[in-house]
DNA sequence: TATCCACCGGAATTTATGGAAG
DNA sequence: CTTCCATAAATTCCGGTGGATA
């Protein structure tokens, strides 16, 4: 039922950018200085997960760069320093400087400075703690270079952020879809991705109003209905495949998600899946945790760690849509969000310290 | 109602880690 | 091998909040 699972992935580019056209006029005229060999204005890009921030912005530049002569980098920097990026932006933007990954934050900016001869736009993507760092003073500092950022609070990047900028940016925020824009995008894959006829308009819409216009999710449950149709050996996706096709696609994200965090998420992810089902006092958690104490991390390198840091990494796995939390301060609670998601680490049996207090 | 206590999360500070230079 | 450095992670500190208790 498949014929190009490319055009599923989360990375894959559509050939034209449907309902978007507003947010491409703003960036387009933003960046238009650049086709005069002058500066682009900075702009600040905000929107939800998955509504296509990313493809607006790779879409954007690659219109640009149809149009005139500029260079580009698109940088992912979430969890990044200021080195890290600007090294990603030297190596995007002119293949013949070798980086070793150490040099210090001081030589990267002067490599930039004489590198950067003509517009230049970078794309900080995942930008969302990047007023944290001093990347953005940096890159500022470079003549003819202008950043568009991406992030999802408009209001809390801008906040950290300095007066000044924030005055001069061009904001563009872009929504959830509406169910018939999602539906349109949906369909565009399916003609491509999918053999013809094996799946409705209406279902498309289904499955457009579930996930509640966020592209990524509508995508991937596409994807997700098409498979279960061909396990089942439907000739033509039906309408019990698409109902349980967002289970699936939802639960493959936190799957990833959790696969990829660090040992302490994964204990305090097992411990409270094993408390479960259901919500539990933070006090509960955090008790039954300093109770059993290095038994938790039998054989591993890594120690127990005090409660500020257990809150972090908590915050992480809320994030990761791992968990919920429930209630504030003293009537606090956390809550596995799905028990199909088995925790990848073993706790040690509870029995013995069940009833200690 | 006043006070206490446990928890939350922002910010500052300290410690651990890994790579480069001497 | 030791020292130095930068970064990431963990800890310390703390003001704020709300349920429990007297």
């Amino acid at each position: 039922m498949i014929v190009d699972p490319g055009v599923f992935n989360d990375d894959h580019q559509p050939r034209r950018l449907q309902h978007r056209e507003a947010a491409v006029e703003t960036l387009s005229r933003a960046f238009e200085p650049a086709s005069r060999g002058r500066r682009a204005e900075d702009a600040l890009l905000t929107g939800p997960s998955g509504v296509g921030k990313t493809a607006l912005s790779r879409h954007a530049l690659r219109r640009l760069e149809a149009a005139a002569d500029v260079d580009t980098a698109h940088v992912r920097t979430l969890g990044s320093t200021t080195g890290d990026v600007l090294r990603e932006v030297l190596r995007q933007h002119s293949a013949s400087v070798h980086l070793l990954g150490t040099e210090p934050v001081s030589d990267l900016v002067t490599t930039l400075k004489h590198a950067v001869s003509r517009p230049c736009i970078v794309v900080l993507d995942e930008a969302d703690d990047l007023p944290e760092t001093d990347v953005l003073d940096v890159l500022r500092d470079v003549p003819l270079l202008s950043v568009v950022a991406i992030a999802h609070d408009a209001e809390e990047w801008l906040a950290h952020v300095d007066e000044d900028f924030a005055r001069v940016l061009t904001h563009q925020s872009l929504d959830r879809y509406r169910v018939d824009e999602l539906a349109d995008i949906l369909e565009a894959r399916a003609q491509v991705g999918l053999r013809d006829g094996v799946v409705t308009r209406r279902q498309l819409e289904v499955i457009a109003d579930e996930v509640a216009g966020v592209a990524r999710e509508g995508i991937q449950s596409l994807r997700a209905a098409a498979e279960i149709a061909d396990e089942r050996e439907h000739h033509t996706v039906q309408e019990t495949d698409v109902a349980d096709s967002y289970e699936r696609a939802r639960r493959e994200i936190r799957r990833s998600n959790l696969a990829s965090l660090p040992v302490h998420h994964q204990v305090l992810y097992a411990l409270l899946y094993q408390l479960g089902p259901g919500e539990v006092a933070a006090g509960t958690l955090h008790n039954r945790y300093d109770a059993l104490g290095d038994r938790l991390y039998g054989g591993l390198p890594q120690h127990p760690v005090i409660k500020r840091t257990r809150r972090n990494k908590l915050m992480k796995l809320a994030e990761y849509d791992l968990i919920e939390t429930l209630g504030e301060s003293k009537n606090r609670r956390y809550q596995v969000t799905d028990a199909a998601i088995e925790p990848a680490l073993d706790i040690p049996g509870l029995e013995g310290s069940l009833f200690r207090k």
